[in-house]
DNA sequence: TAACGGACCTGGTTA
DNA sequence: ATAACCAGGTCCGTT
C-alpha cells in the first residue's frame, strides 16, 4: 500500500481541502522529480445556470482560448476538438479527479464543460456565486471551488504548491463510449493525520494503527 | 370493462381498423398460400416523448432484444445493426407500409425507431396513451394502434373471444415502466386465465369471478 | 431557414 | 445500495 502525504500552502477553505497530491506511480519515494508550481489558470464566479439542470459551465471565452485550447492538439481549431475530455484533479488532494467533457457550441458561440460538470456541483455543493478555479502544474489540472463572499484571502491562488512532475495523463480525446463508471471511483481513502492529507492507495491491507485512525473519523 | 386475448384480434379499433387477423394480403384466393398467423409481438403505450418533437419511439429493451433484434442480422450484437431500417405493413391492411429506422443509442443504451417514426405518428394522430402494437406473420411485420383506453369493446363488443389453437409465445403483456406521473393510459391489468394471457382494460368494475380469479394469483 | 433526424446526455425511477 | 432502464432533454448536421 502506498501513503503520501500532501503539503499545501493554500489559504484555508471552507471546504477544508489540504491540497492534495497525487504520488507519482513510481513510488521512488526521493526520486529527483522536479517539482513543478501549481499555477492559476483562472476562475469563474458561476451563475444559476451553471449550476442549475443545464448540465453545463459555460467557459469564458478568453478563459477557453487562453488556457484550454492550446492543450488541445496544440491549439488546433474549434473542430478539431470535439469530444474533448478533460481531466481535473481535486484540488484539495484525496487523489479524487474529475472528468469534464469539453466542447464549443457553435449555436450559442460558447464553449462549455458539459458532461461531467454536474457531478462536480453535486459533490462541491456548489450554488450560485460560488467560484470555481482552475488550476494547472505542468501537465496537470486541477480545479477547486469556493464558497461566495468565502475570505479574500481564499481567493489568491497559492503561492507555492509542490507536486511531483510526474504527469498523469491529461487528456483523452473521445470517441468515447465508456460512460459511466470511469473517474467516479475514489481511487483510494483519504486521511488527514497530523494536518497532512494522506492518501491510502490499495487500501487492502492496512497496518492495524492506521486502520484505527480511519474508523476514528 | 373490457377483456381482451393478448396476442391479436384485438377486435375493432377506433380508427376502424381491425388490429386483425388479416392474413396475407392474399388475393390469390384459391393458392396454396399456407396461411401464417400473426403473431403478436409487442405492444407499447406511447409516452408524450414518444409522440413529440423527439422524432423518436423508444421501443422497450426486452422487446427489442426479443423481437427485433433475433431479426436482423440473425442475432447478432447490438453494433452490427446500426441503421437497420425495419419496414411494417399497416395493421388495419390497404397495402401500406411504413419504414422505421432501428437504432440502438449507446450513450443511453437504449432501442429507438428514429426516422420514418413521426410520418407515422402524424398519419394516424398517434397522442401520448395511445397503444402501437407490433405483430409478425412470418417474416412479415405489422404496426398498429389503438386510441388510449380504446377498450376493445368500446367500440365493437366481441362476441366471441378467439383462442388461437396454438397459443403464441408468452405473450408478456408489458413490463412497461409505470411512470408516477401524469395522465398515462391507465395499464390494463394483465391475467393468464385458461392458459390465455388476458388483458383487462379499465380495471375499475370488475365482475366479481374475475377478481376473484385475479386475487387468486 | 425551419424542420427533421441522429447522436448524445442525465436524472428519476425501478429492479 | 447499486445498477439498469428510459423519458425527456441537448446540440448539430442535413435537407
Amino acid at each position: 500500500m502506498a501513503l503520501t502525504a500532501a503539503w499545501e500552502s493554500r489559504g484555508a477553505e471552507q471546504e477544508g481541502g489540504g491540497g492534495g497530491v497525487e504520488p507519482s506511480r513510481s513510488g521512488k519515494g526521493g526520486n529527483g522529480e522536479e517539482r513543478i508550481k501549481r499555477e492559476h489558470m483562472f476562475d469563474k464566479v458561476v451563475t444559476p445556470s451553471d449550476v442549475g439542470k443545464l448540465n453545463r459551465l459555460v467557459v469564458p471565452k478568453q478563459f477557453a482560448e487562453r488556457h484550454i485550447l492550446p492543450r488541445l492538439l496544440g491549439g488546433a481549431a474549434r473542430a478539431a476538438c470535439p469530444g474533448a475530455v478533460l481531466r481535473f484533479e481535486d484540488g484539495r488532494g484525496g487523489g479524487r479527479a474529475w472528468a469534464f467533457r469539453f466542447s464549443y457550441w457553435g449555436s450559442s458561440q460558447s464553449y462549455v464543460m458539459t458532461k461531467g460538470w454536474s457531478a462536480f456541483v453535486r459533490d462541491r455543493h456548489l450554488a450560485a456565486g460560488d467560484t470555481v478555479s482552475f488550476c494547472r502544474a505542468g501537465a496537470r489540472l486541477f480545479i477547486d471551488c469556493r464558497r461566495r463572499g468565502a475570505g479574500i484571502v481564499a481567493s489568491a491562488p497559492p503561492t507555492r504548491l509542490l507536486v511531483p512532475a510526474v504527469v498523469p495523463q491529461v487528456v483523452t480525446l473521445m470517441p468515447q463510449r465508456s460512460t459511466s463508471s470511469d473517474e467516479r471511483a475514489p481511487r483510494g481513502r483519504c486521511v488527514r493525520l497530523f494536518g497532512v492529507d494522506l492518501e491510502l492507495a490499495g487500501a487492502e491491507t492496512l497496518p492495524l494503527d492506521l486502520q484505527l485512525a480511519l474508523m476514528r473519523r
